[in-house]
RNA sequence: GUGCCUGUAGCUCAACGGCAGAGCGCCUCACUGUGGAUGAGGAGGUUGAGGGUUCGAAACCGUCCAGGCACCCCA
């Protein structure tokens, strides 16, 4: 056989099967996002690199980004992540628009990395910030919005949490055990990975970044303590106003929680699996400054991000993908021959007036091949126009579903079919 | 960028170094006015590529390519 030309390595294709699944996934989004009071955006997928040196410069940039000169020289990048984009639209009105801000998006991006179980190339984000506050309840707001979600494509609190912590708490309580501001990037990427590696190498891996056995003592009672939160006004004001939102139930204090990126500064969370099979479904948190790095006056803010491909492999690994047919609310105009041909489209047309969707056998095939077609489209009901219906102003209306049909003459058959496809 | 695993029919996979196969799917017919079921036929392969070892390689060896997984990073 032909050499088939092959997709880009970490790019998906959607047929209509996955894509009527990412269509149920963005619907939700959607809905979600505008129950809350959310306005949708959208950016560029191109944008100068400098919009990120500005802000990301790091690694997610430099090693991860897609970056090419357009004919001109000038370096461009796919977007790698939404923010800096949100943050150049602000800052370019910020006059005019009306804070505190509300915004989510849903697109494409692109980081450069190994494809692997759950991260690929090209991928999809749902985007959800709130701006132009520093209340706690924001922060609320915007984690029930994920609770809501979740709740809505059917994942229970057993299931599912969004774990939530602070950094303000956690550089605290570090201060206190004698760690600089040098060394708690460092710390963070420790406590990150605790849950991942063996517990010596792990202890072994905070030897290996200078952290003496009194500090590792006291910095393995600090993740262990579950209770800490307590000590911390802001999440205890968080964890009070989730209450009030009615979503206590998907809500745990986790301080193994901290998020590798250094621009959080107050709440941090992460919404996980239970089973911890897979990564985190979507990672979120307030940060300040957010539009002072591209030219605007500094504003606080808080938001998430939820990529489409772990929430997809949590949904599949629970049996809640929706098993979509592939028609829904189809109907079927089978040709009989070629004298008949008219007759058939003309019911084709009066079913699509009534506002049916009707596919209408393309050209003339033995009946038996084009009700096995549209058996194999999903579709429920197949009308045939032959001779004996022709001459006495019928059609014959067959239910794949139920294995029985009808013959109703055509000025019913509109009011017939809407019944029979309402029934459905 | 580093490490490990895997490449055989459209899909899922068999085949001790000895004739390249099965199930599912697909096409045709039984079915000249009716889909799934059943039966009978049929198409489909340079075993990822190109080398080496061997009387003989899908299998063994090394090279390349592709894919998966883990690390890195992160949605």
């Amino acid at each position: 056989m032909k050499e088939v030309i092959k997709s880009v390595k970490g790019t998906r294709d959607f047929f209509p099967k996955e894509m009527a699944v990412r269509r149920w996934l963005i619907d939700h989004m959607r809905q979600v996002s505008t129950q809350f009071g959310f306005q949708e955006y959208e950016g560029p997928c191109i944008e100068t690199i400098d919009l990120y040196a500005a802000k990301s410069g790091d690694e997610l940039v430099k090693e991860q980004s897609f970056v090419f000169p357009d004919r001109s020289g000038e370096l461009l990048a796919l977007r790698p992540e939404l923010t800096p984009t949100l943050a150049r639209m602000i800052a370019s009105k910020q006059n005019e628009l009306v804070f505190p801000l509300r915004w989510w998006s849903f697109g494409p991006f692109w980081r450069y990395e190994r494809p692997q179980k759950g991260r690929s190339r090209e991928f999809y984000q749902w985007n959800v910030d709130l701006i132009g506050t520093d209340s706690i309840q924001a922060d609320a707001e915007v984690i029930a919005v994920i609770c809501e979600f979740l709740k809505s494509i059917g994942l229970i609190p057993e299931q599912v949490k969004i774990l939530v912590n602070n950094r303000r708490l956690m550089d605290a309580c570090l201060d206190d055990l004698g760690f600089t501001t040098d060394q708690k990037p460092s710390i963070h990427k420790l406590i990150d990975r605790i849950d991942k590696m063996s517990s010596n190498t792990w202890e072994q891996y905070a030897v290996d970044i200078n952290i003496n056995p009194q500090q590792l003592k006291d910095l393995k009672n600090i993740l262990n303590d579950d209770l800490m939160w307590e000590k911390s006004e802001e999440l205890v004001e968080l964890i009070e106003s989730l209450k009030w939102l009615g979503f206590s139930e998907y809500i745990q204090f986790d301080p193994k929680i901290v998020r590798g990126l250094d621009y959080y500064t107050g709440t941090v969370f992460e919404a996980k699996e239970m089973t911890g099979n897979f990564r985190a479904i979507c990672g979120g948190g307030r940060y300040d400054n957010l539009v002072a790095d591209v030219g605007g006056s500094p504003l606080t803010g808080v938001g998430f991000a939820m990529g489409d491909v772990v929430i997809q492999l949590v949904l599949e690994s629970l049996g809640l993908i929706p098993q979509t047919i592939n028609q829904p609310n189809s109907v079927f105009v089978t040709i009989f021959d070629g004298e008949c041909m008219p007759f058939s489209y003309q019911i084709a047309n009066l079913l699509r007036e009534s506002g049916m969707n009707v596919i209408l056998n393309p050209g003339i095939e033995k009946l038996n091949k084009q009700f096995k077609y549209a058996d194999r489209l999903g579709v429920n009901f197949v009308i045939v126009v032959g001779p004996d219906e022709i001459r006495e102003s019928t059609v014959t209306i067959r239910n794949l579903d139920k294995h029985n049909q009808f013959t109703v003459v055509i000025k019913e058959a509109v009011e017939f079919l809407s019944g029979l496809l309402a029934g459905d």
